[in-house]
DNA sequence: CATGAATGAGCATTCATTCAT
DNA sequence: GATGAATGAATGCTCATTCAT
């Protein structure tokens, strides 16, 4: 973790938790200023370190930022995995994978924010790198939909483009915050996105099998 | 047009004149550059004028944003409508507003993530009064499907975040230009998002209807 | 002249007048202070500038060093000819030729010792055009010292070595200001100097030829 | 030795032992870099000790560089006299002291324009002190050009200013070495350089005497 | 109206020095 | 005595904005 940035301390754990200082800090002040307008200052300030004491652990401003944003594909990364544990039904699963994604978003709205607007400000490679961070998470939702599609619950439909309907319906939620928040709850969100989203992707015998799935969960609740 | 942004000159067809060579220029050097990495300076050079002139007609940096962000808000409100001349079903008046919505944006990928990068560097005021700007072209949508749902053509879903989804459909192509572009092209995108946002909304008569009038349209093209 | 320097100005006549007012403040500076002990901002209030003006007219600190060293190289080849007007004997060119640039260097002994303790602060490019420049001058008194070998006045030795003694006479005068002053003048360092070169180069005939030359001379005084 | 630097720890050998690894890793920094551009870590790293641990040694950066200074000012006065060991003839001890200055002058350099170049950065009181070691040095040369004098050997010219003019030959190739190594050898330049300064120094009885003495040099050389 | 030189506050970064361990 | 993390003042440079011409 926190690969690609050098430091100058050698003590692993201690470059462990002062990171995590400063990317908490930097995180906050990049989501509500956004990056040019926050000053290394103010990140150490709210860090609670000294000012020439973040240059022990990164070496330019740009360090942080992508500190800051790989901690966030690495959240994704981590937690995606988690919600399928147990779960060995194809369409249960793609399911499970969009509510996590989306729940993961709606913690982290000013986090997915910040990724879009600010990861053109890092250095191509840095860039090359978040990216294809996200293109790893993307195999997790490409995956569970196409084993939908083998087991012809869904429609033989391009994978990686309904994967990125999904990831912008997670990402939709962040992005337009503003608006959602008036006018509904990040959960009838999901679902109702969840469900457009399954009546473009099932064929007919998945539709059969959904519902039967559907069915048997509601009786389980009621016993 | 160019509301809200004070000009010390007088003559109205001036002002249009000038503001319109200086936001031509930044909206290149913004999509290029980003917006803080743009300085004035590099503005006023683009657009062939002096470095103290474009103050008699902005106030501030920012006022150029704003500008910049209205004048592709404008694009959307006046090229969504001429989309739908002539144009009488409801289901194709709706497939012509999300192809209208998407077409601009592919033609506009940089400003559309400059809205996205930097609508936050704007002042509340003019954030909100960007948002609403917004808001008059999603209605455009929103009325589109309203109309698909009156006539029993679509499912009653929840009729705003129907339009989110097409939204960010569209926005989508912008924000992953970079990667759309290595698999499909834009036309196959829109009608491979279009078709699957119709099996997410159409009824069964919605889909009836549909079939007969692509039945239609293919014997018309025929002859 | 204040070449290889971009300035973003225009008016040749203001960089000029600019400069001569940054030079100036920046020799007096780096001449008591050291060029890295100087600050722009030291250097921009002793020209009565403001901080950011000067760079329009130089782009980083190292270009205000070389303007200054440039300035003062330039001096030297701009004086040393002027010395040699109207003067056509071989030893007297060489005697003219000498005087004028231990003066030159007496009357600039901080820029002197500038060259001498900054010069390495220069990127290798600059530095080299530095050293070129005091090759020109360089080549002043090495033509002088060439004709009274070619007359043979002086013996034939390696012409370059007995300049560079003829250099390091001058510079001694600067290098050493601090003891020379204690125990002698300019003008008697001078003479005591040039007595003992002279002493090291003269033939018989040269050695013959200056003393009916001073002769001469004393005679032309007393009348 | 190593007087006028306070140091925070007892045992005298130790510290003695101490401050050659810190004078020798900084003579080779500064000689590189100059003593602004060298940090007091690269110093210490290249020194092989930890950071804090320079300042039980030496209070600031400057003691360090007055150090350096001084230890190359000890090398002068330590091995110019062994030079002299067992030569009794003035003018063959002038000549051997000329000598091996510049030959020491010639091994360091680095050093010698080193002290030109920062003897400027030290304070006031450590800038006589390192003035006045030089002034001991220049007691050698000094002496050794009076007996000349005394033995009616030399021109009885000023005896301080011929110091200096042998002190600038010796410096001189350190400052000029860029230029000298293209164009001789130090062992040349120091015979030129000697030649030259004995032609302007001689008596015509010193003449004679030193061809003599030349004469019986080489029939010893033969037998 | 137009020009572009002038202003000066602001910021990332460095580094000599300190001090807890 | 030794370590190296921590401190914070200091500095070169940028750039939005102003204003004399």
């Amino acid at each position: 973790m926190f690969s690609e940035v050098y430091s100058s301390v050698d003590d692993p754990g201690l470059i462990e938790r002062r990171r995590k200082q400063v990317v908490t800090a930097a995180a906050e002040l990049f989501a509500r200023r956004g990056y040019h307008a926050t000053t290394i200052k103010a990140i150490t300030e709210r860090a609670g370190i000294s000012t020439g004491l973040i240059y022990l652990y990164i070496k330019t401003k740009e360090d942080v930022l992508f500190l800051v944003l790989e901690s966030l594909l690495n959240e994704y990364r981590t937690e995606i995995p988690k919600a399928l544990d147990g779960v060995s039904d194809p369409i249960q699963r793609f399911c499970a994978v969009v509510r996590a994604y989306c729940r993961i978003v709606g913690s982290n709205p000013h986090a997915t924010r910040l990724a879009y607007r600010e990861t053109g400000s890092l250095s191509p490679q840095r860039k090359a790198t978040i990216m294809e961070m996200e293109l790893v998470t993307n195999q997790l939702i490409i995956d569970s939909i196409q084993v939908c599609i083998d087991t012809e619950y869904f429609l033989p439909i391009n994978v990686e483009l309904a994967c990125y309907r999904i990831v912008l319906l997670a990402h939709g939620w962040a992005l337009k915050t503003w608006r959602f928040n008036q006018i509904t709850t990040l959960e009838k969100y999901i679902e109702e996105g969840l469900s457009a989203s399954l009546r473009g992707l099932l064929t007919e015998a998945g539709t059969q099998h959904y519902r039967t799935m559907l069915a048997r969960l509601e009786s389980d609740v009621q016993n």
